[in-house]
DNA sequence: CATAGTGTATTATTTAAGTAATACAGTAGA
DNA sequence: TCTACTGTATTACTTAAATAATACACTATG
């Protein structure tokens, strides 16, 4: 699995690991017990220490997204409807949460907001399904 | 001018300074050209130091929302109003694509999506003015 | 039982953000 | 010009978060 990382984004690198990899279990581009890659993988590709990638398996799993075997590996979890439902809802408020602060520096009310997302939402559909 | 600062909640206070100065004037409870609290009134009133609130004051003047005169004293800006909400939508617009389009590859649909954005924009107004 | 892979606990270092101390700079009006 | 207000640049301190160093622990396989 090859991860985008950017160092000098101000985001944590651990976070971006997160970001990456929860959505390739959630979004089914890893499947259920398919193996993740090494901690000193993913480390020395992106040239950060071991503990750093570790910090962000370990959040994973907390996530309920992965199984973490020590002297074996990391191994996506069996995702429940109701665990990816969870999973990803929050995946997408974390990221609301960030658009919303902006709206609302920018002086746009709550009406205004949810009418932007939901034609927002409706545009893409359209655009998927021709 | 009341101001409401939480010490203890994590955020910054001079964002919390910041957030409700620019409601006030966004949502036009003071007017263009009105003189906004001097900067060792808020700082005595908060019990912070004068260059939390200045710098408080410097972002909003860099957001177009205030003028700041040494010796004088601070003053809200005229807003071309609907200019700025124009820019405003488009660029929200942009963000909440993004989200969208990972919304649709967890599998969410539109209503799940515009509940979501309705809930965190509410609970994110709640946090502010509190 | 040696080896070459796994992941990790603990500790230390680095970095960035927030806040404060201090001294300074501008304006208005008596 | 003196006074009493304004805001601010520079520097230093504090704190919490992110990252790294090191040494360790587990597992599979020959």
């Amino acid at each position: 699995m090859l991860l985008h990382i950017n160092h000098h984004s101000g985001i944590p690198i651990y976070r971006q690991v997160m970001d990456q990899i929860r959505y390739q279990i959630l979004s089914g581009v890893i499947e259920e017990s398919e193996q993740l890659p090494s901690v000193r993988d993913l480390s020395s590709q992106i040239k950060v220490n071991p503990m750093t990638i570790s910090k962000a398996y370990a959040f994973l799993e907390m996530e309920g997204l992965l199984d973490r075997r020590r002297g074996v590996g990391l191994f996506a979890a069996g995702l429940t409807k109701s665990t990816k439902k969870t999973n990803s809802s929050a995946l997408v408020t974390d990221k609301l949460e960030k658009v919303a602060n902006d709206a609302i520096s920018l002086g746009l009310n709550r009406e205004q907001f949810t009418q932007i997302a939901n034609d927002v939402f409706n545009d893409l559909e359209a655009k998927n399904n021709k």
